[in-house]
DNA sequence: ATAACATTTTAAGAATCATTTAACAATTGA
DNA sequence: TCAATTGTTAAATGATTCTTAAAATGTTAT
């Protein structure tokens, strides 16, 4: 089970629109990931401001980097949301089933 | 589908220790919830910062409250969650099922 | 080497957020 | 009614975060 401030960071990360929506993008790209420029391009950022936010989301270990040529390609990394949301819904419903409302959870 | 500023708020209401606290405690307690006052102990917070946080719950659709006598009862609301998780995975590894690591997604 | 490209780092300013204190409602019981 | 209990609101302060601009790093092509 992940501890709180890893869970605390890994919302944070993600509670904020731009990093939102480069997650989002990163998440329907799968494993290969896309460059930095074509998401700053996508979501018209600058490229500072991208660094920024890659630098918050990588850190919350939601996405990795790997560098190709002088592109460096973002993809995301699921394990860290996995965890998240195990750790919000744990313990749900206080372990009644009746009264659950979490698809995919059996309280 | 949620809109990105709601899902954004609701991230924000729990990327942050207390409320990440107060939402589990929630979550755990099933439809019946905890009186404010019962969750301020446990976390070992002020009424007004207790007060403050839950509002920012409130806001974002993460929690639902009635009052009972004197007292107020706060219980989570799975929907906003159960919407963000969904926002989340939407459309996740490009659609390639043999690739997704999302435990209870079809991708 | 030199220049062009892709991205990161640093520093600065404005905006937002968390916590505390004190004062304010609302409910119950004497 | 009066006092005690439960919780909320408002104002003030300190800390964090987002954005921008400028300079710097690393990579490829000429």
């Amino acid at each position: 089970m992940m501890k709180p401030a890893q869970v605390v960071k890994a919302l944070a990360a993600l509670a904020q629109p731009t990093r939102l929506a480069i997650y989002r993008l990163l998440v329907a790209s799968g494993p290969e990931g896309l460059a930095a420029g074509q998401i700053a391009e996508k979501l018209k950022v600058s490229p500072a401001n991208m660094s920024f936010h890659f630098k918050t989301l990588s850190h919350a270990g939601l996405v990795g980097s790997r560098q190709d040529g002088r592109f460096v390609y973002y993809a995301a990394n699921f394990t860290v949301m996995n965890g998240m949301v195990d750790y919000l819904t744990e313990n749900c419903c206080g372990g009644n089933d009746a009264v659950c409302k979490i698809p995919s959870k059996k309280c």
